[in-house]
DNA sequence: GCTAAATGTTGAT
DNA sequence: TCAACCTTTAGCT
């Protein structure tokens, strides 16, 4: 589930159920048992995406000017749900919890307490996000125009942009013809002005839906009005299939350690 | 029941 | 370039 489109939508929905009263935090597992611990009976003040990572600020009183940094990484999740909770089972990293609502916090890469310098040195490293109002699409152009990297590999790179993931770049390239393999220094200036817009405008209405649709209305099949799981993508894990707009047979090959599709005639080069 | 894959990152070679 | 890590689930038998 996680890009970028994840990680915001949940620094909202957290917010909102659990932000502003004291909430009780509780873990089965021994690595997070010292931070659990320091959260329980803490209130949540505020909470913060950047790319994939997510920060959450507690009231300093307890856990002294220390916040929570989660990384979901390839398949951690975050499910928040109305009380009464369910009983704790199996490897759960970190349940929070107040009369109204509770979440269980499963498999992510990171979830530890850190100071605010750890955060500071951390978001450092990370590239414009397409999510944040701040965001500098500039910085991410001054490295993209002078690589030649591929352009593939440069999407993925988190210090390049951040928040794009497996599923947008792949969608991203294709809505733009524009080959994975493609030197990032040959993608023109008005190409990258075009996918930056069009990341913002996906992962934002990826937060708002929950998921990632990047086909548009008219290149889903006709028989359902809503897009349906397999109608949602271009690209991404349809390797064999016919590309909806061409018919040629979508490509697969693995870039960066992750599988990537593409139509070698909608995005020849 | 078992295996592989998954919208990710880090650190060693 | 590759393995390691974290957990669940889809697709097999």
């Amino acid at each position: 589930m996680p890009e970028g489109h994840t990680i915001h939508r949940l620094a909202r929905d957290l917010q909102r159920a659990f932000g502003r009263r004291p909430v009780a935090a509780s873990t089965l597992q021994d690595r997070f048992t010292d931070g659990a611990a320091a959260l329980d009976g803490t209130t949540l003040t505020r909470t913060d995406a950047h790319g994939k990572h997510l920060f959450l600020f507690f009231r300093r009183d307890r856990p002294a000017d220390r916040l929570l940094h989660i990384h979901l990484g390839l398949y951690g999740k975050m499910p928040i749900a109305r009380t009464p909770p369910e009983p704790p089972r199996g490897a759960l990293r970190l349940r929070l919890e107040t009369d109204e609502a509770w979440a269980d916090l499963r498999g992510p890469t990171a979830c530890e307490l850190i100071t605010p310098p750890e955060r500071e040195t951390l978001l450092a490293r990370l590239g414009p996000d397409p999510l944040r109002a701040d965001a500098d699409p500039d910085k991410a152009w001054a490295r993209i125009s002078r690589s030649k990297v591929a352009i593939g590999a440069l999407l993925m790179s988190q210090d390049v942009l951040s928040g794009i993931g497996n599923v947008y770049r792949a969608e991203v390239l294709f809505r733009h013809r524009i080959n994975p393999y493609r030197e990032g220094r040959l993608v023109t200036r008005d190409e990258w002005d075009a996918m930056w817009l069009d990341l913002c405008a996906l992962l934002r209405s990826g937060v708002r839906a929950g998921r990632i649709v990047t086909t548009l209305p008219e290149d889903r099949s006709r028989r359902t009005g809503r897009p349906r799981r397999d109608d949602s993508f271009y690209v991404y894990r349809r390797a064999g299939e016919p590309c909806r707009i061409c018919g040629t047979a979508i490509l697969t090959a693995v870039m960066v350690a992750r599988n990537l599709f593409w139509c070698p005639s909608c995005q020849a080069g």
